[in-house]
RNA sequence: GCCGAUAUAGCACAGCAGGUAGUGCACUUCACUCGUAAUGAAGGGGUCAUCGGUUCGAAUCCGAUUAUCGGCUCCA
């Protein structure tokens, strides 16, 4: 496949390469835009770049555009690549660029001209009678794009600003041959098919009530999972040296106005008022922890101080942007904040990125850094800034962890190390985080007397671990597709009794297992054995020990494992070591 | 919040030139007591999201509200 530069050199390449890729989708934007213009002729363009998935166009239409519009669009695209138009790239001057532009009415692109240096040469892409301003490259042709589909329609605003118009933005994906926009389509299934939502729903893990918008409710099933990873979580935290604590989940306004919160994240926050007095419902819970330490005078012996809290935090996220388990109004953040000396920072933030790494390989996640520096609306010095800013970088690199930069995406306290986690299938999550903070100390006057009797500021560290426990439930869900290892099953056996007169030795099994700490469910309906191992089956239980007559004369179980069918039979001792070294290797 | 769409039984869906609701699974009961992914039969269950309008008559047409979905913005 050709692609074509902006000064009409031309490169070969093939599809699968990202930089033809990237050219292909592009110019199928291109061919949207040209549909769009033909059928709708007062619609204004605005931009439509390639995406890592496909591509987008954002219009402004004259009318509210549907999916019959859409239908209509593709049919045009399709008349456009039958069409064989050749794409070829030519330069014009600033005053002809604008001239073509204001003939059309296109505002959005004269601002985008408006926006180039003076000096800049401008170059336009032409294909047919639809000539686009625009820095390439394009595939040579419209006749490659073989397969397209346009996937949805959203509203997008301009430039990305909540205050600017909002514009329709029309997402799509194209492909050089149809059975690969086939394979996409079949892949976009299978994600549906993870999603968290389905899954949450069909094994009983949560729920969301039309009375309570983003406020999830566990189900008993839930309630297992969340406590198993809250064990956990008590179990590496208390090997590390945590203490845990309780705050309240509502403080007085007077505690917000101190920590900054009042004014720089009441947005955010649910208000009331108690006795005349007016206290706010916590979307985070530095400030109580901030009271615990503040509770007796403190010692440099004491240091690190670290304060893990599982706290439950309520944020107003505006209705928009709710997402099942993902993007919630009332969360459980696994926090923890350390208070310590700045001679500590470096090694501190080590051992939290460290403890990261563990948590998230237990559950086979991979994932990368990001460091976000000071944004606008924040407080404190620029030197304390940049002192805080250069220690979350010096402890990535002595321990040789890649980090990319987002600037101006910190906390309004301090700058911040972000752990965005993989799925199975690629996608990436914001979960960890790492936040370094000289300001709270100094706003509630925190100190510490040091070794040579001095009174001393301490340094304090946010941070969490999986981020929300309820987003980090959402992200397994997906991630292991409902199928969770045995440690993490809400049911680990299903114990399936064959007929009635198996039904009491089924009990007797179920019983042992439970003693022997096993999470284990019997299911002595007067139903066929296929039709139980099914249903055990599609709630994705790990093990199933079935039982009938030949096993209560052998005093043993059958064993079926959800991966991998039938293993035989067995006594309930042996069951259990061989679940016992499953749980164990984890 | 904004743009677009959707809302029918616990779940998945059908019904829509407007004439007051159906299917499958699930649930209950009965029969069957069964050997590794669906036994059969009978029965119960819905103010068609809510409120209002048009109409002799609305699940169906129109409007508002709420929730949800795909995005934008924002974020753990």
């Amino acid at each position: 496949m050709k692609v074509i530069y902006r000064d009409n050199e031309v490169r070969e390449g093939s599809f699968e390469e990202a930089w033809v890729k990237e050219a292909f989708w592009h110019t199928t934007a291109h061919v949207l835009a040209q549909a769009v213009k033909r059928l709708y002729p007062d619609t204004k363009c605005a931009i439509g770049p390639a995406i890592e998935q496909g591509f987008y166009y954002d219009f402004e239409f004259s009318f509210p555009f549907g999916d019959e519009h859409r239908k209509a669009v593709e049919e045009e695209m399709r008349k456009i690549v039958k069409e064989s138009l050749s794409l070829n790239a030519y330069e014009v001057s600033r005053e002809e660029a604008v001239r073509y532009m204001r003939e059309r009415e296109e505002s959005y692109k004269l601002s985008l001209i408006d926006d180039l240096p003076k000096d800049a040469a401008i170059s336009f892409y032409r294909q047919g009678e639809y000539a686009e301003f625009c820095a390439g490259p394009h595939i040579s042709n419209t006749c490659h794009i073989k397969a397209f589909q346009l996937l949805s329609i959203a509203g997008a605003y301009w430039r990305g600003d909540e205050k600017n118009r909002m514009l329709t933005r029309i997402y799509g994906i194209s492909f050089p041959k149809a059975s690969e926009l086939e394979q996409f389509l079949k892949m976009r299934e299978e994600i549906k098919l993870r999603d968290h939502r389905k899954i949450g729903k069909e094994l009983g893990i949560f729920m969301l009530a039309k009375q309570g918008p983003g406020f999830p409710i566990f189900l008993p099933k839930g309630m297992v999972l969340k406590n198993i990873l809250i064990d956990y979580w008590r179990e590496v935290h208390s090997r590390e040296g945590y203490m845990e604590i309780s705050t309240p989940i509502m403080l007085e306004r007077t505690l917000w106005e101190t920590s900054g919160h009042w004014e720089h994240y009441r947005e955010n926050m649910y208000t009331t008022e108690i006795e005349g007095v007016d206290f706010a419902i916590k979307p985070m819970s530095c400030p109580g922890g901030m009271l615990v330490y503040q509770s007796a005078p403190r010692s440099y012996r004491e240091l690190p101080m670290r304060l893990g809290e599982l706290g439950i935090c309520h944020r107003y996220e505006k209705s928009g942007q709710l997402h099942g388990l993902m993007r919630v109004r009332a969360f459980t953040q696994d926090d923890a904040h350390i208070f310590m000396t700045e001679e500590q920072m470096i090694p501190e933030i080590q051992n939290v990125a460290r403890l990261i790494d563990e948590v998230y390989s237990r559950f086979g996640f991979s994932y990368h850094v990001e460091l976000s520096t000071r944004p606008d609306d924040s407080i404190g010095s620029d030197e304390e800034w940049e002192q805080a800013t250069k220690a979350l970088q010096e402890a990535m690199d002595a321990i040789h962890v890649a980090y990319k930069i987002n600037e101006g995406d910190g906390a309004f306290y301090g700058p911040k190390l972000d752990f965005h986690l993989q799925d199975s299938i690629g996608r990436t999550w914001q979960c960890g985080t790492i936040q370094l903070d000289f300001q709270l100390p100094r706003r509630f006057g925190a100190e510490y007397t040091g070794e040579d009797g001095k009174t001393r500021r301490p340094v304090m560290i946010h941070r969490v671990l999986f981020g929300s426990i309820e987003r980090f439930i959402g992200i397994l869900l997906e991630h292991y597709a409902g199928k969770f290892p045995l440690w993490l099953a809400p049911v680990q056996v299903k114990v399936l009794s064959l007929a009635k007169r198996s039904n009491e030795y089924a009990k007797e099994v179920a019983d042992e297992l439970s003693r022997m700490g096993i999470r284990c469910e019997t299911d002595e309906r007067s139903e066929k054995i296929g039709f139980k191992i099914r249903e055990a089956q599609l709630d994705k239980v790990p093990y199933m020990a079935i039982v009938g007559q030949n096993e209560i004369d052998a005093q043993t179980v059958s064993v079926r494992k959800r991966d991998g069918g039938d293993l035989g039979s067995m006594t309930v001792e042996q069951f259990a070591g061989l679940l016992r070294q499953e749980i164990r290797t984890r």
